[in-house]
DNA sequence: CTAGATGTTAAGGT
DNA sequence: CACCTTAACATCTA
């Protein structure tokens, strides 16, 4: 689930339950979950202590203490968040539960244990250590053109290589380039003034309509492809079958007559 | 039983 | 050096 879109619903979910209220308890059920953290400095840096702001940046998300420390969250491909009143109700695959002054509890969730948590001092310094690139839904046009064309490759990889740009993974990387009418294989180099320009405005635009639809796939535009990720189904633009590839060791999801370029 | 699943990263190959 | 693919992480589901 949690690419951008799903990241921003997380923070605003955080933002709501957990914000401007005293921690009470930390408790670390799953260490391996910690990253660079143990499970006795996390407590030290959020215990007494409240959330005043979230931040996301790509897929991370960032809260930030009253204090120094700034917890960070990444999701990997299974973890979620969730707040809940009664304690008999924790819910399955809680690896780190947070307790609150007004009794309400917000359990951080990873069924495959792939994301992780981290302390940092400051977000920027935590983007630089992770060498980030700029956030898909706020880098500008001409950042942008000159990341793709700056180095070779497929765009596909290039679309999902956090380095390079943040927030885009396997499923919004193959709608912004069904949207664009692009090949995923397509070399960015060769790629002409005017693709750039509209992959750029279709990024923008299927990461905008996700969070305006709670990135929730039930709600997107049946014209999207996403709806259509299986080989037997056809392509809802040309009525084509769907094509299915290898990339960057992701499978695609393509039309090959309305993706030619 | 096997393969694959929205992510990241290290390691090895070209 | 630049880029690509694979394996690994842990767990569930088709």
């Amino acid at each position: 689930m949690p690419e951008l879109p799903d990241v921003e619903m997380l923070k605003r979910y955080f933002y709501v339950t957990s914000l401007h209220r005293r921690v009470s308890d930390v408790r670390v059920r799953d260490v391996r979950i910690l990253k660079g953290v143990s499970a006795s400095s996390l407590k030290r840096c959020l215990l007494e202590k409240s959330f005043e702001s979230t931040h996301r940046h790509g897929k991370y998300l960032f809260a930030k203490t009253n204090r120094e420390a700034v917890l960070v969250l990444h999701f990997g491909m299974s973890g979620s968040l969730r707040s809940f009143k009664d304690t008999k109700r924790d819910p399955k695959y809680d690896r780190i539960l947070l307790s609150f002054e007004d009794g309400f509890h917000l359990a951080i969730l990873s069924q495959r244990l792939l994301g992780g948590v981290w302390i940092t001092d400051s977000k920027d310094t935590f983007l630089r250590e992770h060498a980030l690139g700029p956030d898909a839904l706020s880098v500008d046009q001409k950042t942008f053109q000159s990341i793709i064309t700056k180095t070779k490759g497929g765009i596909k990889s290039k679309l999902m290589n956090q380095k390079l740009i943040a927030g885009i993974g396997n499923i919004y990387a193959d709608e912004i380039l069904f949207q664009s009418r692009i090949h995923p294989l397509a070399e960015s180099k060769e790629l002409k003034d005017k693709d750039i320009s509209r992959l750029y405005h279709k990024m923008n635009h299927v990461l905008q309509i996700a969070v305006d639809r709670h990135a929730d796939p039930a709600q997107f535009p049946f014209s999207w492809i996403v709806s259509h990720r299986i080989e037997t189904d056809k392509c809802p633009r040309c009525r084509g079958r769907i094509s299915k590839i290898k990339a960057a060791s992701r499978t695609s999801y393509f039309c090959s007559s309305c993706q030619n370029i």
